[in-house]
This record gives C-alpha cells, sequence and structure tokens, in this order.
DNA sequence: GCATAAAATGGAAGCGCTTTCATTCTTCGA
DNA sequence: TCGAAGAATGAAAGCGCTTCCATTTTATGC
C-alpha cells in the first residue's frame, strides 16, 4: 500500500467527477450539484440514490471547478507575522474554529514582520481568490493596500486599533496599553522607568503610550540595542544589563512582549535586585509562561483567541450580507502577579 | 476608501482577465499564459509589453482557473493538531518557509488530535486539489488512508518513525525516546519511576519505550489521571501530587512534554523537593522556557523546524519527479540541565 | 539569397463545476 | 377529472486558464 507514482502516467489523481456520478445514478449533472450543495431541493429518493454513489466511487468535489464557475471558494486567507509566537497562534486557533465550523478553509501566510513580503503574499494569495483576507497589523505598503481593495472581498485587520480600516478591523489601542502600563508603574512610584521592545508598529505604539503618560513625570530610558521583532530572551536579559549597568535609583520596566520581559526579569534576579522593590517589570501577551516565572510575571492580558474569532465572524457576517462594523474592539487588563 | 459592497452587484471583484491582458497588449490569451508562466519562451519585446500591460492594469492571475486547467495547483496542505504547541508551530514555519521559496502555499488545517476530524479535514482539504499534503503521525483512520492512497498526490507523515509509511516520512521513533531517557535516568539511580503523559499516540510511544526499558529495573508508577493531548501545567502538578503522596523514595518522572514536567517540576518545588536528589524531572521538546525554569528543565531536544523543512522537500521532490527515501530520521538528543 | 531548423505565436478544445432558464413531474383544490 | 402552482430535473453556456498541435516568424549556414 502506498506506492507512489512517480509523476509518471497512470496519474489518474480523481478520475471520477461530477459527471461520472451523474451517469452512475442516471440523473444529469445539475442534478448531482444540487444534491451535494442544496440537497433540499432534490427529491429524497433520488438524494439517497446520488449519496448512494457517491459513497461508491469515493467522488471528491473538485471545489478549483466549483470555485472557478460560482466564483465563491470557500477559502479564507490570514497573513500573520509568525505562527511559532503564542500570541498568533492563539489567535490563528480561534480563526481556525469559526472558519472550520461554517465549512471554510484557512490560507495561511507568514510575513515574518517584513512588509514586502506581506505584499507578495498578498498578491499570492489572491490570485487563489478567497472569500475574505485577514491581515496583521494596521500598517501596509501602499501597493498592498490598493490590491486588496481592488480585490473587492472581506478585509480584517487584526491585532490594532484604526479610525479607518481598509474594511473592518479587530484588535486594541496599543497606546493605550501602554499608558495604562505607565499609570500602573506610576502608582508605585519608581526612580526611573524604562522600556524594552521591539521595533514592530504594534510595539513602538506601546511603547509611545508608555513614554507619553510618564512624559510629565520623568524620561524613559530606552535601551541602546537594535530589537528586531520577534524580540527574544536573550534581547531582554541584554537590555536589562545595559540598563542596570546605568546606575540610578530602583528601576520600573515595560517589556514589549512577556519573552523580552521575562529576559530582563532573568537578568535582573541574577544580579540580585530584589523584585519588585529594586526593580519591577510588567510584560506584555500574559504568555503561558507567564504565571510560572521566578518571581510569576506581572503582565497586560488579551483575549488572542477573540481576535481570531471575532476576524473570522467579521468575514463570515460580511459574505452573508450581513452588516459590521469596522472596528471591533477587544479588551485588555493588567494581570497583577510578583514582578511588579 | 474600503467601502465593501455587501455581496451585491457591481462586485465585479477582478475584472481584469487573461483574455483582457491578450487584447491590451495585442497578443493572443496563450502568449500572455506564456508570459507569466514561462517567460524565456516570449520573445523580450513581446514580454515586456504583456508585462506591462499587466502592471498598469493589477492583474492578478486566477489560480483556480490556472489549476484546473493545469492540474497543478502550487498548494501543499498540512494537517497537524494545533499551532499554538510550539511544538508543531516550529515545524510549521520550516515547511512553510520552504514552500514559499519554491512559490507553493501552505493550506492549514488543525486536527485537535482527533482523527475523526482529520478524516474530515482531509476530504475537505482533497476537495482543493493540493499538490501534496503533510499529516501528522501515523495512525490514521482507514477511510483518511483510503481517500490519501486513491488521490495520487505525494503525502508526507510527519513528526513519527514507521517502516510503512503511506507514502514518506519525516520523524523519529518515539520509543526510542522514552528508552534513552529511561537509560539516561538509570543511569543516575532512583528508587521509583514514573511516566507522566499525555494519551497521543507519539506520547504512548515514548511511555512505551520507557517503560519498556525500565521493566527488568522497576515497575514505571503512572498517576491516576485522564490526561487528553495536550496536557497541561496543571495535569503535570496534579500528577506529581499524586506520585509524591504515594509516599516512597527517590523519584525519576519522565513528563510526556516540557509544559506537563514543567508543572510536575512546580508542584516538586512546591512541596521543598530537592532536585534532582528527591526528584529527578525529564521533558520532552526543549520548548522555549525550558531553559529558563527553576531549576531549568532537563528535556530530549528535537529540531522541529527540520521536520518541516524535509517534508517540505520530499514533497517538492517528489513533485518533480525525484526518488525520495521512504523514511526520513531526525535526530534527537537529551538537553542536560539541572532538573535532572 | 535560399533552404532549414529553431523560435514565437496562435487556435481550438477542455479542465469540472455552477448558473441561468426552460421543461417535466407532482400535488391538490374545485 | 382537469388545470394551476410548485417541486424536480435538465440543457446549454461559460467561469479563466492551460494544453496540444499547427502555423508563422526569425535566425542560421552555405
Amino acid at each position: 500500500m502506498g506506492e507512489q507514482d512517480k509523476k509518471g502516467r497512470s496519474d489518474q489523481s480523481s478520475p471520477v467527477t461530477l459527471a461520472d456520478i451523474a451517469k452512475l445514478a442516471g440523473v444529469s449533472p445539475v442534478t448531482v450539484s444540487r444534491a451535494i450543495n442544496t440537497p433540499k431541493l432534490v427529491k429524497p429518493r433520488t438524494l439517497e440514490a446520488i449519496e448512494r454513489v457517491i459513497a461508491r466511487t469515493g467522488y471528491v468535489p473538485n471545489l478549483l471547478a466549483g470555485g472557478l464557475a460560482s466564483r465563491r471558494t470557500r477559502l479564507v486567507a490570514a497573513i500573520v507575522p509568525s505562527v511559532s509566537s503564542t500570541i498568533f497562534a492563539e489567535a490563528i486557533e480561534g480563526l481556525n474554529a469559526e472558519l472550520v465550523a461554517e465549512g471554510y478553509q484557512l490560507l495561511l501566510g507568514l510575513s515574518g514582520y517584513d512588509q514586502q513580503r506581506e505584499l507578495e503574499l498578498t498578491r499570492a494569495i489572491l490570485a487563489r481568490r478567497p472569500d475574505g483576507i485577514i491581515l496583521t497589523g494596521i500598517t501596509h505598503l501602499k501597493e498592498t493596500r490598493a490590491m486588496l481593495t481592488g480585490a473587492g472581498l472581506p478585509i480584517v485587520e487584526i491585532w490594532d486599533q484604526t479610525p479607518s480600516p481598509l474594511d473592518t478591523a479587530v484588535g486594541f489601542s496599543h497606546f493605550d496599553v501602554g499608558a495604562l502600563v505607565a499609570e500602573f508603574l506610576l502608582a508605585k512610584g519608581y526612580d526611573r522607568y524604562a522600556q524594552i521592545g521591539a521595533n514592530d508598529p504594534r510595539a513602538v505604539q506601546r511603547r509611545d503610550g508608555f513614554v507619553n503618560r510618564l512624559m510629565d513625570v520623568a524620561p524613559v530610558e530606552l535601551p541602546d540595542l537594535e530589537m528586531n521583532s520577534p524580540s527574544t530572551f536573550r534581547d531582554g536579559r541584554q537590555a536589562m544589563a545595559q540598563l542596570l549597568d546605568r546606575g540610578g535609583g530602583s528601576l520600573a520596566v515595560f517589556g514589549s512582549s512577556d519573552v523580552v520581559a521575562h529576559g530582563a526579569l532573568t537578568e535582573a534576579i541574577a544580579r540580585g535586585c530584589r523584585i519588585p522593590e529594586d526593580v519591577a517589570i510588567v510584560g506584555f501577551g500574559d504568555f503561558d509562561f507567564a504565571p510560572h516565572t521566578h518571581p510569576p510575571l506581572t503582565t497586560v492580558r488579551i483575549d488572542r483567541r477573540m481576535i481570531g474569532t471575532q476576524a473570522a465572524r467579521s468575514i463570515l457576517r460580511k459574505l452573508s450580507g450581513e452588516a459590521v462594523e469596522p472596528m471591533i474592539k477587544i479588551g485588555f487588563e493588567i494581570v497583577k502577579r510578583s514582578s511588579a
């Protein structure tokens, strides 16, 4: 079992077509099509006969042909930076669950935080005529935007908030997250405030919100390091080392993700700092490990999965002709543990 | 910008077709097709003219039509249990990178460790006529196997090892992993040996290998808990609690994943056990957090990404008519840290 | 300058399905 | 028993591309 012809002939792939089923069942192709797509339009007796033939032959409809003819592919595409980061993975899971329940399939694109790649992916994806597309973030290349709006399909931008989405957006204000964390830390009172973070647009927004809120209180220190997204444990550790080397009083740090915050935390501990008296750290994302770091990490929680769920619903609703609000907000909250 | 017609008319989606381009460029459709797919068959002058028209009109080829006609979709599907577990996410990333480089797209299916869902996904996926398909594991429903072999496309089963793959497999022996861990723990000498794990086929294989190797030395204890995959931190903690409650001497535990091992470790620490004198723990997967647990987790490392990479290569090679060895083995090794 | 091979191009058919729109069966009230 | 309305079914066309083959153009050698 399982010998695979190497591309040679005898490759009858799916020899059985809808026409074959029709012939075997003694009906016309249209009827078979209806039996599959709109069974209630077919007389029970006929339906049963057709289903029997389908089962017997192992017929698998060709959705390429179907999609070409009907202009509906039941395919929804999503472009995310990465999937090995829990943050996007869970959104994908939520998205997928919702889509599958409605008979849609997920076409995945990974952009690696690269807008040029996002553009190429968009082109490749649009070529498959998905019924809808989901993008991460609200900053895209001009060409990407043009291509997308020209394609005339439902679009959802996730993970961020904007008054002017391409079509629809599901997310929250990263600026507000930064401000909230600043507020939180401010209430506890530290001598120094710093931010450690990556350079993707959303992380930058969080930093800006943080900096902005602290503007009148203290300058926010930034480590002198180039940190590309996704930032790593090592990044966090190095950044913290730098901050600590500068000396000064008690330090409050906002990390652009739990990963980087965990690195920072580890460095602080390694240097014997007392947490959170000498050094306080707040992360972002509430990753799985956050409750289990030493000490447990205070962080910002977002319902990641819900982002995917809502994105799917937006698309699905649009496809069924319902109106959808252009901006769906997702909540966030600080989860207080021991690191701050 | 961005108003989305609600399914109404005026939905000319992609108004421009290959025929339009042909007309505008003053050539026949065939020539445009060649300009896109096999540019070297077209005279430079003509090519340039066509490309200009394409750029000007923003033409995006319809791959549904293309795939239908050519019987090649440049689509590769992958079914994995989940994507929010790093373990599969990284394989997906590796897979995707390799595919994209060759102009292929990834169609993703999430089975949630459910074979019935795997079957449904397989059917839905096959309907899109992918050029190849990747499945997780080597145990599938009879119907799934039948459908797959009948479809006549390259198949790769990943994450496990087998002498009789459906077509090709990329992975390693989970049984051997279990045996290796047993060996490792045995060398250190403990009074009791236990395994904590999930119930997916691969986790079970790891347990069996572990149990088998220890057979002549000591009975391997198992907690009395139902643990569905993916097993959780909480599962690990509870399981360890149970094992510790039973009393007895020093204990060596093999967890079916780093997550569950981390939970176990945490419980042991919470009870004041000395690690690794009183309790030793070995995980599986070498997840990102493994070096950062307290104490750092000893575990089994696999090149997860490479599994994806090799899977993609297998498919790609098959598609280009090259021969591919039916079983590609991926190495694994114990990463010794402080927990064992 | 001409025959010949090679390079470019085009015509026709068809991939496997769905969409009108038309036709044939049923059902049911009068 | 008949006719009308509704339920089932079917015929034909076409979705947008590629394939196969034939035809035209260009380059090459003598």
